[in-house]
DNA sequence: ACATATTTTTAGATTTGTCTAAATTTATTT
DNA sequence: AAATAAATTTAGACAAATCTAAAAATATGT
């Protein structure tokens, strides 16, 4: 299966990812007013994009009965994706951004079009398999690696893991996360676990934290014994 | 002064560029039809952008008169430009690409706006004065260093320099030059002058090469004596 | 089942950027 | 100074992407 690669808008590719991420990858079917409001625009402006990509055989779109994506925008979507992860890595790796400060600026990046450009960016960094969020990079042919993980707010009191993504990734919370030491890689056990809030008091390194339920189901952990 | 940066479209900066090099560096005054020419475009599309560059204060604009830059519009010509020049030397220096493929992509990558990715790329690049083509790098207020230099068809038998830069900078001339072993860098002697077709036998380190008027016209030198 | 609420689409307008064809202005010849 | 040529602008159309307001389809509640 080719995909020529027909030049796509800008606006194109956003509506593409947009999907895939309300899919949950690209399988699930997705409603217009979901895709309106994930991308901050009028369910009319949506249907008439969702027409367009249809033209295009880039998604199937029966009216009223919601889209998904073709294998065709399934694979426009995901070299977006690997474009967008692959530029936010450069930024941290590279020129010093913090991981809160990386994603507008990816958000254009995503949309440059040069494949020997995005090969050796790839080689520059060293191939990486994870971006500065903890996602991961799909490789040329739209595969990526996955990893058990789950939620801090799942682990018992006792269980520890490692800090290996987030689920939320904006500003506020990354940037609550630098305050408190929590980065990728940060080793956090339970201590215990409040039946009233279902807040939780974990243990990284010498340091001891209090953290809400909120915090404790963005946080994605891979568990060790 | 201050340029509050009023964003503008992808458009909009390559008209502004484009007449920032016609008029050698914003002053003179350039046609419609100069700048279709050079955009590609049509006269009728010209007409339209320049009155709504002129609504933004960014050009001066008469009726058939012709255009010129204000100081608010060369200012951002001279922004888009430094943003193309860093990005040009990023994809030499950092991705291994040859002089001859990295303007493609530095004329989308000029229009990705942040100003905080250009300062880390200059810092990462060790803030470069000249782009892989000799061309000098305007600096965050648009000052740039200049240099002494003559086209290599103005030296006499006997002259000798170095190559700095080039005045034609499209894939063929480069790609000539880079099979001709002739660089940024490389020294040049004027053996002898064809008084028949101005063309000239130039000596480089060993090698002995024929050359006409037209690559001679294209080559950027600093004498050296 | 019927009324009401929600979701989605359609109709019509707007902005940006482009085009072709026609009109107008400016420049050049004779 | 006309006549002709060249440059430039205007008029009208179109595609992409968006919006608001209205209509139509679907879902929900009693
Ligand atoms: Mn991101
Ligand atoms: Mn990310
Ligand atoms: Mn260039
Ligand atoms: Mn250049």
């Amino acid at each position: 299966m080719e995909y020529p690669s027909a030049s796509m808008t800008q606006s194109e590719e956003n509506y593409l990812k947009g999907i895939y991420h309300l899919s949950h990858a690209g399988r699930a079917s997705v409603s217009t007013n979901a895709i309106a409001a994930h991308m901050e625009t009028k369910p009319s402006s949506v249907t008439d994009m969702l027409k367009r990509l249809s033209d295009k055989d880039l998604v199937d779109y029966q009216p009223y009965k919601g889209v998904t994506l073709t294998s065709g925008g399934t694979a426009q979507a995901l070299r977006v994706i690997r474009k967008h992860r692959l530029w936010e890595v450069f930024l941290v790796e590279k020129l010093d951004f913090s991981w809160d400060e990386v994603h507008e600026v990816a958000e254009q990046l995503e949309h440059i079009a040069s494949e020997k450009l995005i090969d050796r960016l790839d080689a520059l960094l060293d191939y990486p398999d994870f971006d500065p969020h903890g996602d991961p990079i799909p490789d040329k042919e739209g595969h990526f690696k996955t990893r058990e993980k789950r939620l801090l707010s799942t682990l018992q009191p006792g269980e520890k893991g490692v800090c290996i993504g987030v689920k939320d990734s904006s500003s506020p919370f990354l940037r609550f996360l630098d305050k408190n030491g929590i980065a990728l890689g940060t080793r956090i056990a339970v201590l215990e676990k409040e039946e009233f809030d279902d807040s939780m008091a974990i243990q990284m390194g010498e340091q001891q934290l209090q953290i809400s339920h909120q915090i404790a189901t963005n946080l994605y952990i891979k568990p060790i014994t």
